[in-house]
DNA sequence: GCGGTTGTTTAATCATTACTAAAAAAGTTT
DNA sequence: AAACTTTTTTAGTAATGATTAAACAACCGC
């Protein structure tokens, strides 16, 4: 079985390369550790043939390191829905158990949480849940940075990535389902004005590129 | 946090504990590692005051240790049923999973896996589970290789330290609720002749101390 | 294209937690 | 009690996965 430490780094470079290129600094931020340190694992992630990695132009994952990543998130997502569905949890702790679970449960665990659920195909930060193949179910949604206002959208996934950003999602209560207003959107990537709950809001880009919405209502 | 492994020595110490002295050989061969691994690692959780050693001597888990030697009990414990109850996981995988969830699961998940089994007191193999306080379900059992036979008795409860010996129980059928006929036992620690199933088995000593019976017909 | 900034890698270290081989202590025989 | 056996500890080493400090590469502005 794959260390800890080696499956975050999967889920990290799988997430980050949806975002183009992946450097070392960008995994060390995202992982809260030092460049060095990721330099070290690329090598050892590179020798095991999970990642491309050729020294200052950034990784990759290859056909199993990608595979693997897609394992890993179903496990995490699979539990995020668990835990909440079943157990109760609130949004806000459900990332941060399923982190910590999803590196533990086994496949056969998963499979029952699975089936007990009926096969979802959202986690519920909206999140997609890779199939047990590998297959990926896709909506139509669009990041909320990329929204041509005025227009009424509904969020419907949330960028798992970042813990403290989710704090502040649900702080917001800006959380999958929600019916917002985009209002305004000033130029050069400048801050969103949207409006939901009876209030106006502005929200920074970096933030809005991490909520995705869907026009048709469907969440 | 502490680690898996610290874990993981507290709890075998806790269960070794209660069969008398505990060595440097005994945790060894528990947990499957050289006996050089032990002696440094007490010295660490000497150091961490969980543990009183002393070098030759033995060790004892200090109360500090045995609190948390009890809190990862609990975990294991209530893992096991919820895993069998909830999950439906076959006794035979109940404990390698728990095994491993044990050391991640937070807090919250353990209260509220406790709530939604109505708090219970004892594991599918018939282990207690300690209270969140500290405190354990007595029952009067006692261990099979004690019984004077010929007497009818009901396994009430299977040592959880060994998997390779809860696989062989197993395959046995000697489960918690099993009715037994303990029809004879050889003198000097010999073998113990029971019936059950319609089958009379014979079982070494060390197997039956394994083995917690109740003469009253609760298991 | 030179100098500075930023990003990346190297090198040396540390903490954990295991290992083997050898030394030392304790226990057992005779 | 001397000799032998068993148990335990010491010493030295290894793999993982992190660190800092320093060297090195790439890019950016002028």
């Amino acid at each position: 079985m794959l260390s800890q430490s080696i499956q975050d780094y999967l889920k990290t470079i799988y997430k980050l390369q949806q975002d183009g290129q992946v450097s070392t600094t960008k995994i060390a931020k995202t992982l809260n550790i030092s460049g060095a340190s990721v330099t070290g694992m690329l090598k050892r992630l590179s020798a095991m043939k999970l990642v491309d990695y050729h020294s200052y132009k950034g990784v990759k994952l290859t056909e199993d390191g990608n595979k693997l990543a897609l394992e890993i998130l179903r496990h995490h997502r699979l539990l995020e829905l668990y835990l909440k569905e079943s157990l109760g949890f609130s949004l806000a702790k459900v990332h941060d158990e399923a982190c910590r679970l999803e590196h533990y449960v086994s496949e056969e665990f998963v499979e029952k949480i699975d089936t007990l659920l009926g096969f979802p195909e959202f986690s519920p930060l909206g999140n997609p849940i890779p199939t047990k193949e590998g297959l990926i179910p896709t909506r139509d949604i669009h990041p909320l940075n990329e929204i041509t206002p005025p227009v009424k959208v509904t969020i419907a996934q949330l960028n798992d990535a970042d813990g403290e950003m989710l704090d502040y999602f649900e702080k917001m209560n800006l959380l999958p389902k929600t019916k917002i207003e985009v209002r305004e959107k000033a130029p050069f990537n400048g801050p969103i004005t949207i409006y939901y709950g009876g209030e106006e809001k502005i929200l920074g880009n970096e933030i809005a590129k991490n909520i995705f919405v869907s026009l048709n209502g469907e969440a």
